[in-house]
DNA sequence: CGAAATATGTCAACATGGCTGACATAAATT
DNA sequence: AATTTATGTCAGCCATGTTGACATATTTCG
């Protein structure tokens, strides 16, 4: 079992490593990159939402999605049905970032299972899931599957 | 592949979550952690190699280990070949430590091992591996390898 | 032997990104 | 009309990363 915490902290160290030069060049760290690829994610998502999925607080979050607003990566739409929310969209800009960072990640994602070969995908993807608190696992995965229907809906 | 990236983060932000409360009830942050771990694991080990391993300065590194020698977790001996290293060591209170640390991430790894079924150790061992960055992926497997055998050796 | 390289430690200053606590505003709900 | 909710903001603290400069002991090399 101690390989895979350690194969969990080398593999996690990599995994998040690759965006860090692209973010260090714009004046942005992980914390962005965390807001801006959630946002991306789910557009139109709720300022709450965003807290319960990051679990920091709102004066963490306030300032690093101020910084994305003010630099033009991040727009803030007020609610239609409740004019409190605050709704979170990336811009193009925004979109552009988030899919170049995503992309580094997916090749590094893409080039393991192919090491590791069919099936793996679905290995990976299980143990995840289970690692993850059984209390919080059914909300990831909805939010997951959500964001991949609204996805393909716009295509 | 978004699915993956995004049980990566949900998956490593429970996994890591567990031992910060025991943690925090010491004064200890998870850099201890991280520290009391690899030494744990890799007894007699260089400064050099947990720096290799870390990935930190030297100077990030020196504040936690100062603090887990004051404190009695972790020995530093003078290395016998070579009198300029300091090799580290945990002492009893360090290891029972480290495996109360170490017990709260295998209970949720063997969960989530039985919840996918057989292979799942294999699939999950391989997966993150292929995600370690090419270069380093070689010493990590040798690390790992040569900690379980010195450990068998050990009881 | 003496010079250079190596392993480690330490001081100071700074950045990022967590946190708490207190308070403010607008809109929805009761 | 009063309360609750969604969000924002100010101020300050803490943990943990960074760089740069310098110190010491020991080993290695010419």
């Amino acid at each position: 079992m101690w390989d895979l915490i350690e194969l969990l902290f080398f593999a996690y160290r990599d995994f998040v490593g690759d965006p860090d030069d692209v973010l260090a060049k714009l004046g942005f760290g992980r914390a962005h990159h965390r807001v801006l690829h959630f946002v991306n994610r789910n557009p139109g998502m709720k300022v709450a939402d965003l807290l319960d999925i990051l679990r920091i607080t709102k004066q963490s979050l306030g300032r690093v999605l101020k910084q994305l607003v003010d630099e033009g990566y991040v727009v803030q739409k007020e609610g239609e049905r409740d004019r409190r929310q605050r709704l979170l969209f990336v811009t193009d800009k925004g979109e552009a970032l988030a899919m170049k960072l995503a992309r580094l990640q997916t090749v590094r994602i893409t080039r393991a299972l192919d090491d590791v070969g069919p099936g793996a995908h679905e290995a990976a993807r299980k143990f995840l899931a289970a690692v993850i608190d059984a209390d919080d696992r059914a909300g990831v995965l909805d939010f997951i599957a959500r964001a991949n229907l609204a996805r393909r809906r716009r295509g």
